[in-house]
DNA sequence: CTGGATCCGATTTGATACTG
DNA sequence: CAGTATCAAATCGGATCCAG
C-alpha cells in the first residue's frame, strides 16, 4: 500500500485515513448520538460530558465538511440549528460498534471498572 | 457509560480506551507486520515507511507494556532483539482489518487514488 | 544494532471574551 | 442559542547526540 495524498495531508495506509475521518476523542461520540435522532447544538453539548464549546464546534464542522452529518439552520431568533446523520455517517456506525465492543473486551482484560 | 480511570488517565467511553491502546499513527502498522512473523527492530524500521527511531521505540515500549507484543533480547554483540505478537495482540488483528476495510471504502467514496 | 535522552518547533486544545 | 476569535498551556513528534 503506497502513500497517498488527501486534502494536502500525506497518509500511509487506509487505517490512518479512516481514523482521520472519524477518529479523535469526539467524532465517534458525536456520530453515536446522532445515529437515531436529530439533535440541536445545545443538546449535544449537554449530552457529551467534558466536551468544550470549541471542540464540539470544530468537530461538527469537520464531520459536516466530509459528509458524515448535515447541518440545518432555522432562520429564527434565537438561532436554532439541527444536526443529523447522513448515509455516510450511518455507514460508520457498525465500525464504531465493533471498536466499542473491542474496547469493552480490553477493559475486562485490564480489569477496568467504571467505578474508578 | 460513566467515566473511568486507567493508568492515571480519564476515559469517557470504551472506544476511546481501545484507541488509546492500539490507535495512533503507528501501533496498527506495527501489529499488522508482526501478525504472522517475528521481526527484529531493524526489520520493522526498514519495513514501516516514514517511522522515526523515536516513534518506533516508544510505540514498541507501549505495546509491550500493555501486553500486545513480546520483546526477546539475545545477549549477543551487537545486540539482537526480536518482537513477536501475543494472544492479546492477535485479538486486535480482526479489528484492524475491519477499520482497514472501512478506510478503503471511504477512500473510494472520496475518490482517493494511490497515485496522488 | 538497539535504544535512551534532550532539545525544540509544530500542532492541539482549553479558557475566555465577544457577536448577532 | 449558536458561533467565532484569540491567547496560552499542554502535548506530540522530529532531529540529534550519546551509550553498551
Amino acid at each position: 500500500m503506497p502513500d497517498f495524498l488527501f486534502d494536502k495531508k500525506l497518509y500511509y495506509n487506509p487505517v490512518e485515513f479512516a481514523m482521520d475521518r472519524i477518529g479523535g476523542t469526539w467524532k465517534m461520540p458525536i456520530l453515536w448520538r446522532l445515529k437515531d435522532r436529530v439533535m440541536r447544538y445545545g443538546e449535544l453539548k449537554k449530552d457529551i460530558p467534558h466536551i468544550t464549546h470549541k471542540m464540539l464546534t470544530s468537530q461538527l464542522r469537520e464531520l459536516e465538511a466530509e459528509g458524515f452529518i448535515d447541518r440545518k439552520v432555522y432562520p429564527v431568533v434565537p438561532p436554532k440549528v439541527e444536526y443529523s446523520i447522513t448515509e455516510r455517517g450511518l455507514s460508520a456506525i457498525p465500525i464504531i460498534e465493533t471498536i466499542r465492543n473491542y474496547g469493552l473486551q480490553l477493559m475486562e482484560e485490564f480489569n477496568v471498572n467504571e467505578n474508578h
